[in-house]
DNA sequence: TTATTTTATCGTAATATTGCAATATAAAAA
DNA sequence: TTTTTATATTGCAATATTACGATAAAATAA
């Protein structure tokens, strides 16, 4: 054994956990962060923000990528990224449904 | 190597990860569900809801704890299971800061 | 007391993740 | 063309996660 039963659970389920997951390490989540700092996309100096080496950023900008949290789109030479506000509202959403059924709550 | 280099990272860069590792798995979120779905506080039938062995929801159910996701109090001989308000307000509040942040943005 | 019930822990196998050096790819610059 | 620049992929070692059988712990019931 080892690997997850997806095939037990919902398919929303299983799309928010892989959202989650993608969030689920401090690299991407400072690359989030970093995107959100600068006033635009952006192209190319991520690399030089964070403190890990150049393959290891490029994996992890991938798993955002494969979530559907971020976009990148080729610019010259470099690939200009920015956070996809769709899937941003989606998890909020989720979070929205949460509240509105805490609020029903002892606890 | 392969553990995370947490210590490059803010602590609320890596609190937010731990919150969102918490929630990265299925059956995680499918505890959560369930735990917003039924009228009050939990007491017992969690395992009987979803298609894992025993070991393994006491294994995730304490992965919410340690999170603070969930508080869990002794109920006679069960334990009485509810979502922290807190910790949800507190991931909520994250993603209405990025909405902030993402409002002033093109893409 | 001895069951029974409920949850936790231990041990372990299967699998997944993390990080990076080395290398590859692709486009622009010289 | 060759060089430079930016990003992706491969391969692998270290570590973490997932799942569960076996067992323990703790409280109630008989």
């Amino acid at each position: 054994m080892g690997a997850s039963k997806t095939e037990s659970f919902s398919a929303e389920q299983n799309e928010m956990a892989i959202l989650f997951k993608a969030l689920s390490h401090p690299a991407r989540i400072a690359i989030v962060d970093y995107l959100l700092k600068v006033d635009s996309c952006i192209c190319g100096d991520i690399v030089n923000e964070l403190p890990l080496a150049q393959p290891t950023i490029s994996q992890h900008l991938k798993e955002l990528k494969n979530a559907n949290l971020i976009k990148g789109t080729i610019e010259g030479t470099s690939i200009c990224y920015c956070i996809n506000p769709d899937t941003v509202a989606k998890i909020e959403n989720h979070f929205s449904m949460i509240r509105y059924k805490l609020k029903n709550k002892c606890c």
